[in-house]
Parts: structure tokens; C-alpha cells; sequence
DNA sequence: CCGAATTTTGAATACGTATTCAAAATAGAT
DNA sequence: ATCTATTTTGAATACGTATTCAAAATTCGG
């Protein structure tokens, strides 16, 4: 005996030529009130959207890509997603997607720069665009997507010759107003923990907050490059703290980073601010949490997705839009790391 | 003047046939080739795949889904994607599925009960099967699903009319060892900080932790529900502990739930354990920061995705498979939140 | 070297939809 | 009622692949 119940296994999903049947009309006629609603009399509508319902038909995007040459699916591939600041990205990048009916391939990766492999499958499955967060494509993915007609964007990195658009916040001009911020709150040596050496995030941070320094004449700036994790900036700070005690501040390439940065202090016996300044970037949530009242730096993050999706809309649209760089401004919170010094 | 560049936008993506006609063979051949592997002779087998990377081929996935009846795409339904412990889930799932080909489509929901309408672009997409975290589907999407035959799973829930397949850690033991131990700590009056009441997780949960205090004959037990935020536990710790100074423990239905009351206590002045004692679930990664040395039990994350993982691929080998409950045990960790009362 | 067993191959077809093109139906003007 | 302009319709086709079936090529045993 098979297994009772009324769901038979066999039975295949209702088409659009099972609806037509049923409705009285042609398959064409029942695409054209799925597809575009184009010219289709009242009553055969009706009769229509009456068979397909009573069918439970639904639309096979596969089918419809086929033909349509649209997909409707966007890949992102996401470094870093155990950090808050990237699952409220990804929450909020489904959130702008989903209404325009585009669906979003997940996709991780540890890497810093995503090689052509990492992207093989998305280009099987046709995705219209990838969206890169947090890390860099190799030469030879880029060229590889473009030359398939996928658009690419990276989120929150960039970088010069890669013929690529990006959205990212301006580190540079952030950098410039944190240093100044500081350095007028009386600040005179500094450490910059930052994340990995190279990465466009990290030189644009250096070279604005340098260039303040510099202006000022200031040139105690001790720089020790890590990765966006807790454990990174806990340890950087440990050693930071007990080889040099005379550290005015810190500046941490990431509020992750810098809450390493605040407990590996507290446990060296620095008070925080009276003994060191810190200061963090992204303003992630936790920051509203009592044991961290990180002053930081706030990246517009519901801005800069809507950029990125903005951009990818119209890029999809024109394959031969050139790539634009969108840098975006962010603003200083200041909470309570910070003291102002005499 | 056109766009300079060698790109061109119109070019189509190499076909099959493409391939076939360079290598000199039919297009059955080719699909042959990157299909299944089947018999083809050495010989041309060479001369295809030279002719398939000279012109960039890959096998377009909707034709070939189209054809197969199998997608290879997987839906997962996340709510709270933000609380750390399932942007772990996520990226475990990710590791899990891509080497097996499956692309995993991600959606955001805020609802404790996915309704028809957030499944419907996933059935237009024809996922092979859908993962939910931390809610549960509607009778509707149920019946949906096992119509148009979509595998569903839940993830760290379940229910019991809902003919649906499960994976949750098994939070009647848990919390009847927790429990125990708090008993045995010296521990007598109580209060459960939990997720939102009627769910599988807050009333198992619940009944494991009454269970032992009726054995023992403990009857202090205050019972606060709220959401899964750290904001949640923030206020019912601050409410219960100005209202009430009588508490040794407090159970909470998360780490992050933890967290907030952890705060709320040290702020209205409470040390931790030595004033009141905070037990957590899940034990994310947080947990090894400084401030949070929290006392917690394990869920057995990569065992628990790995299931699922397995539970999905039977049950869409086989629609007939009846619909399986996986309860799963993970352990007591034992940190600094949890004093020894005399 | 021959016949049988086996392997390899290509032509044809199906998957489910959108779109083109020409025919049919309707609306509108006189 | 007649003719024209417009809207609505269906037959046919294409999208890119996997698979079936029968024919062609190869291997094998003696």
C-alpha cells in the first residue's frame, strides 16, 4: 500500500497550457496576462486568472528566463558575515530586492580578493548582477563577468584599475575628521588598529588621518594591521598597551575591533577614557549595549545600499553604462571613549 | 562613437551547439559531456572541452533545470538573521550546500509564522526545498509546499499537526539539566527570561525547567517572555530587579537575551554571580569577550545544520519520506555567571 | 577475418514560457 | 449598413539543454 493522503508525488505543477486548456483559450493568451498584462479582453482575464487559480498555476521563472534573457536573481558574496554591521547589510540588501522581484543568492567567502571559481556557479545560473561585499574580484573574474554581461559592485571596498563600480563610505574624509575630531580634543599619540594592510579601507583611512597628523605636526602614530575580528583587536591592543603605555588613543578599523580593543584595556587596568581614548568605525548596534559606549564612526548604511542597488538596477539596464564610484560621508558619534585632555 | 573597449554587449553567452559545431560534433555530445559524464570516447570528449573553453562555455543552469526537474537552488527563511548565533547558522548552510551544488536563495522575514504570500517568489523559482530558522510555516504554505513538492524544514523549531520535517536542539532536556544544575548550585528562586511564549522553543523549554523545580519542590519561578533581543532582556531584567531583589538566577531564552539582562543588572547594581546568577542558550561566539563570561549550553550548531542538511537531500530524493523530528542534545558550558550558593 | 556484443553517436523531441506575425474580432465613423 | 482603424487572438517559433531511440562505429572472441 502507498503511503495514503490526497498529495500525489507524481503529479507535475500546473502550466500554462493546463490553464489555457481549462480556460478555453491559447497558452499564448494566458502568458500574455502573467507576463506583461498586455492587450487581453475582460472577460477572457477573468476566465483566466479563474483557471490558474483554481489550477494553483504559477509562472516557472526558469521557463520565462529562458526566453526573457532576465533572470531576476542577484548573487552577493559576503566576507565576513559573523560581523553585525554585515548581516544588517545583507538583511537590508533583501529587503531593497525583494519588492522589484529579485532573488538573492547567498554566498560566502573567506577570501579577501574572489577568484573566478568563487563565481562559476553564479554565472551558471545567470545571475544578473553580484554584488561583492568586503573584498575585492580578481583581474580575471572581473573580465570574466563583464564578458559575460554580469554586472558587478563592490560594497564598501574599491579599487582603481579594476573597471568596476563601487560604493563605498569616503574613509579618507572620515579618517581626516576623526584625526581632527581628536586631535582637537587634545589627543597627541595615537595607534591605528586597522584591518588588513593594502585593502583600499585601510590605505584611505591611513592617508586621511596621516594627512592631519601631519598638518599638525603631530608624529606619534603607531600602526598595527590585523583583521576585522574581536580576537584581532583584543590582541593587537594587549600588546599595544603593555610594550607602550603612552598611547593618548586608539583608532580601530572596525567597531568589532575596537570592543577588542576596550576589554583587552580594561584588563591591562586602563580605564576607558580617562587612561586611553578609543574610537570605532561602522556604528553597529551593539554600541547601544552599557559596556560599550564606543564613540565611532556612523557608515549611512541604508544609503549606501540603496546606492549600490540603485547603481545595479542601472547597469543592468545599460550594459554599457561605465562604472561609477559612488563614495558616500557618514558622520561622527560621540559617545563616551573619548576624553578631552588638558 | 560606441563605447571603446573590446566588450561586446551583445554577444550571447556560448551555447551547447556553439560547441558542438567548433568541436565537430552534435550538441548531444556536448551536453553528454557536461551532463552525466556518459559515454563519450576519449577522442572527442578532448576535442569538446578544448572547444568549450576556447569559447568560454558554460552550461546554462534554467535550460538545464528546465529539462531535469532539478533546480538545484535552496530557499532559507531567516528571521533575526542579526542575532549572531544565526548568522553563523547561515554561513554554516552555505558551507554545507555549496559543494553540493545547491545555491542557496536568502529572504529575510520578520514573522513567527511564514504565510503563503513569502514563499510564492521561492515556488515561482522552483527551489527544491526551503529551509526556515527560528519560525514556522503556516498551514496554507505547508500545504502549498507538499503540493507543488517542495521539501520544507524547519530549523531550531518545530510543531507538532504540521506534517513538516524538523531539526531543533531539544530544549526539554536542556532545560531540565540547566535546571539541575542550578538546583544543585543552591539556587531556589528563579525567573525564565524568554522568546515569545507559545513557541516550541519557549514552551519546552519551560515544561523541562518547571519539571524539576515541582521535583524538588521549588516553586519560585517568575515568567517574563519577550523577543529574542538584546533590548528585551535589557528591560525585563531591569523591571524584575527593581521590582523584585529576591532572584538567584535568571534563566535566559538566548545569549543575546542574556547579554541585555547581564547589563541591566550591573547598571541597577547588581554584581554577576554574586548577586544573581544568568544562565544563557546557545552559546554564541560573543561569549568569549570579557565582559560576557557567560554560563550556557551549547547548541550543537554544525551538527544541527549538517541534519538538516541531510534531511533535505533524502526527503527530496524522496517526496514519499514521512516527515522527520530531530531533536538534538548539546551540553552545559560552564563559564562565570552561575555562583555556588550555600 | 567474421559475426555478435557493446559502445558511441546524432536526429529528434520535450521542458514551459514569451514573442512575432498574420488573421479574426471588435469598435468607430459616416 | 459599410468601410476603416484598432484591439484581441492563436499558431508557430525560439530559448538552451537532457534524453530517447535507432543507426553507426568499435571491440571482442574465436
Amino acid at each position: 500500500m502507498k503511503s495514503a493522503g490526497k498529495s500525489n508525488p507524481e503529479k507535475r505543477n500546473a502550466t500554462s497550457e493546463d490553464v489555457a486548456q481549462l480556460a478555453g483559450v491559447s497558452q499564448a493568451t494566458v502568458s500574455r496576462v502573467f507576463a506583461g498584462g498586455a492587450n487581453v479582453s475582460e472577460k477572457k482575464r477573468k476566465k483566466i486568472l479563474d483557471a490558474a487559480a483554481e489550477l494553483e498555476y504559477k509562472p516557472n521563472a526558469q521557463a520565462r528566463s529562458l526566453i526573457t534573457r532576465k533572470t531576476m536573481m542577484v548573487g552577493i558574496i559576503m566576507r565576513n558575515i559573523k560581523d553585525p554591521f554585515y548581516s544588517a547589510v545583507l538583511e537590508i540588501f533583501h529587503t531593497r530586492l525583494a519588492p522589484l522581484g529579485y532573488q538573492l543568492i547567498f554566498n560566502n567567502s573567506e577570501n579577501e580578493i574572489i577568484e573566478e571559481w568563487e563565481i562559476a556557479k553564479l554565472l551558471e545560473f545567470n545571475v544578473e548582477g553580484i554584488i561583492v561585499t568586503d573584498a575585492l574580484l580578481s583581474e580575471g573574474a572581473t573580465r570574466k563577468l563583464k564578458r559575460s554581461g554580469i554586472v558587478s559592485i563592490l560594497f564598501n571596498r574599491h579599487a582603481e584599475g579594476l573597471n568596476c563600480s563601487a560604493v563605498y563610505c569616503d574613509n579618507y574624509l572620515a579618517a581626516q575628521q576623526i584625526a581632527t575630531y581628536l586631535v582637537e580634543m587634545g589627543h597627541r599619540t595615537f595607534a591605528f588598529i586597522s584591518g588588513p594592510r593594502n585593502t583600499s579601507t585601510t590605505v584611505d583611512r591611513l592617508k586621511g588621518f596621516q594627512e592631519v597628523l601631519r598638518e599638525r605636526n603631530i608624529k606619534e602614530l603607531t600602526i598595527i594591521p590585523g583583521t576585522y575580528t574581536y580576537e584581532s583587536g583584543f590582541k593587537s591592543a594587549q600588546e599595544l598597551l603593555t610594550r607602550n603605555k603612552k598611547i593618548d588613543c586608539i583608532f580601530c578599523g572596525s567597531d568589532i575591533i575596537a570592543l577588542g580593543v576596550m576589554d583587552a584595556a580594561r584588563l591591562v587596568g586602563f580605564r576607558i577614557p580617562e587612561d586611553v581614548s578609543v574610537v570605532g568605525f561602522d556604528n553597529i548596534r551593539m554600541l547601544g549595549w552599557t559596556p560599550y559606549p564606543l564613540t565611532t564612526w556612523e557608515q549611512p548604511l541604508e544609503e549606501m545600499v540603496t546606492s549600490t542597488v540603485e547603481l545595479l538596477l542601472k547597469e543592468i539596464n545599460d550594459k554599457n553604462a561605465a562604472p561609477r564610484i559612488i563614495a558616500m560621508k557618514g558622520r561622527l558619534v560621540i559617545r563616551n571613549t573619548v576624553r578631552k585632555k588638558k
